[in-house]
DNA sequence: ACGTAAGCGAGACGGTACGTCGCGTCTTACC
DNA sequence: GGTAAGACGCGACGTACCGTCTCGCTTACGT
């Protein structure tokens, strides 16, 4: 409630708005990896020393970014996404962030995919392990996950969280020709079955005390 | 037979071993990313105009480094990894790739995490999404995987190829605590779990013709 | 009687003497080439864009204080200079600005020296020979200067001007080591004898009209 | 007979070249201090980039270039300047310093007037004390200067080097319209009644050996 | 004395130049 | 023919100043 509030500086806001929304579509255009600072601010039509007085450099421009988003999905009143009769009930949680991703989705195909960045990945990654940890704590007790008979959990948790970006990409590539909610659903039935534990709840809650820590780097 | 065979001139070889030698060293050491020309051929002692007689920059050099690296590995006799009793049957083609890569642990633990490369990482990722759909239908023939109950098999393939790299990157962070059987084993059990259909079977092979396509990029 | 006065607002009266102080303080440790207009309102305590509503930049505030040091001098009050028995009699124009010199020696070190401004130096000597000439016309008549067995009159005034910096500089750097008055005389002394004419009255007078000119740019 | 000598590499002997004569154009058509490096480069052709491959700042551009001229001045055969029958000899040094300018006669105009640069000017008014002291020592031994009934001789002789530059400016302003011998003579006139000792001679050597000091900065 | 217009602080912004770094190309000389 | 040495054009980087421009606050002045 401080810097990304009302308050602050109609001239900020707007220049930061700008360099973001370049931002998106150039990783959209030639890949994050290929774009230059130059490039968004001529995109934004912003100056370049404008530029460096709000960002690092482009990954910090893309930190704050996804800062301002994770925020924003975390404080955003959870839609519960009706589970239709005898349908699994639906991670809401994961429904709210599916539902963002498909609002971008060009952008989040490219970052994900090959011409993305390998952090932002990463830390994506990192993410759902920590949201799946959560959970797992939340609906079973600390040591719930125990079982000798599967790999430690540790591993289960590192595979499934990894896999969730294959599944989105996957998703994504193919034109989100499912719904977010048909999506949320699937992941949930495949990261129950690898994590060895049923995670299908509709009271989950983001993990992050709304300020989201910084996403990528 | 042709590039890297033992007829190539001698100083030839030398100047390519020298610089995938000094990738391998400079990724482990700050990243891929943050490695320029300059750092590898000072570090292996070539001159910078020599680098670019063999290759067209670095992300060629590691493109024709994992070339040559997954044409060994192909072309390695298959080293079984006998199973202990009623042990569940080690995957021999990923035991052979694992114990690749715990040979060169630290330069995979840094490429297939948050200082790599998203390219590599995706290249890995689709080459375990062939290798599994090859298996599958090695297996249990071209419509095996058609179940209305679970999501389409796209998904799951994209979903369990994604996880592997998550599961070796869990055991690369952790120092290879376990043998690459043990992980092997792990790892089939999951991707069985994610596919829907065991998939532990010994006869695996490589469905790669021998010369590796191009591994990156 | 109109910016100087006494009836100018407070506040600016003192933000300009401020600024004033600073640039002299600055100069002196770094050089004028080497100040910034930051260095300066930040020494001052005054904000930067305060500085923008009273000059132009920073040339123009070395411009307007040597307007108002030169309307200082020219309005005191000459202070006859009491010259002893049997010596030269001082030139009392020269010698009160050696005493305003004396009173910023660093000051003026710097700006006569390798660090100052040559626009600063060039002014310095045409005000000099300005002076010389108004002098000369003044005890010798239009035509005095003309003598076929010199050099062209222009030139040897050229050639006196340029040299009272050095004679100046030469007094600065080594400490003012001696007093106006001594210095005043052997630079008469050199002038008269550079010039060809006696130059040593007493009755001299600034031929500014008391506004001096821009001294700078 | 190292670094400018023949043997030095074709392109950067060019390179240097271009950038010297864009120098010296923009200096005269600008004045030095409004010079960037990449009006430099721009006139010269030349990318900014090869630029700091041989020189540090426009300044460094400047030593260099003056390091390069005394050196070819100083190893230069003395050109006696045949005096007329009955004239004042012509010093012989100084005479083919004069030569110089003349020939960069626009360069030095702006060099050594408001539009200069402070450095330079200090920097030649000390070149020229040098040479006046070493002559004066050459004539007439150590100790030839002291003289009770003059100022000190580090006054004379900082007045005499200043007022050459003075002399100097006053002839490039109207456009040489006498001899280099002319202002030869003049000069040493001037000089010698400013020193006290008449300085007129033609056997007159440069001071340095050869390898000029940095002339500027 | 007090209301008001000024001076001022704070700081965003568009510009321009800086000096550095990395890239990929090229030439020359050596071996 | 492979290599070392290194000049060069190109272009991005991040920094530093510049001069302009709001926008509120506060403070000295004039009635």
């Amino acid at each position: 409630m401080e810097k990304t509030a009302q308050n602050e500086d109609l001239r900020v806001r707007r220049t930061r708005k700008l360099l973001q929304e370049a931002l998106i579509e150039l990783t959209v255009e030639k890949g994050f990896a290929a774009i230059t600072v130059r490039d968004i601010t001529e995109r934004a039509m912003v100056n370049r020393s404008t530029f460096y007085r709000h960002y690092l450099d482009k990954y910090d421009l893309l930190d704050q970014y996804m800062d301002e988003v994770y925020t924003l999905i975390a404080d955003a009143p959870i839609q519960p996404g009706r589970a239709a009769r005898g349908e699994p009930e639906v991670p809401a949680g994961l429904l709210s962030l599916l539902r963002h991703i498909q609002q971008y989705s060009d952008f989040y195909r490219v970052m994900l995919g090959g011409e993305g960045d390998a952090r932002f990945i990463e830390r994506y990654r990192q993410n759902a392990e920590r949201r799946y940890r959560y959970l797992l704590n939340l609906l079973y007790g600390p040591s719930a996950g125990d079982n000798p008979d599967l790999p430690p959990l540790d591993l289960r948790l590192s595979y499934a969280s990894a896999a969730s970006t294959g599944a989105i990409l996957w998703w994504l590539e193919h034109g989100q020709a499912w719904s977010p909610e048909r999506l949320a659903i699937w992941i949930g039935q495949l990261v129950s079955a690898s994590v060895g534990l049923p995670l299908r709840i509709g009271a989950e809650v983001d993990p992050q005390p709304s300020r989201a820590a910084a996403f990528n780097r």
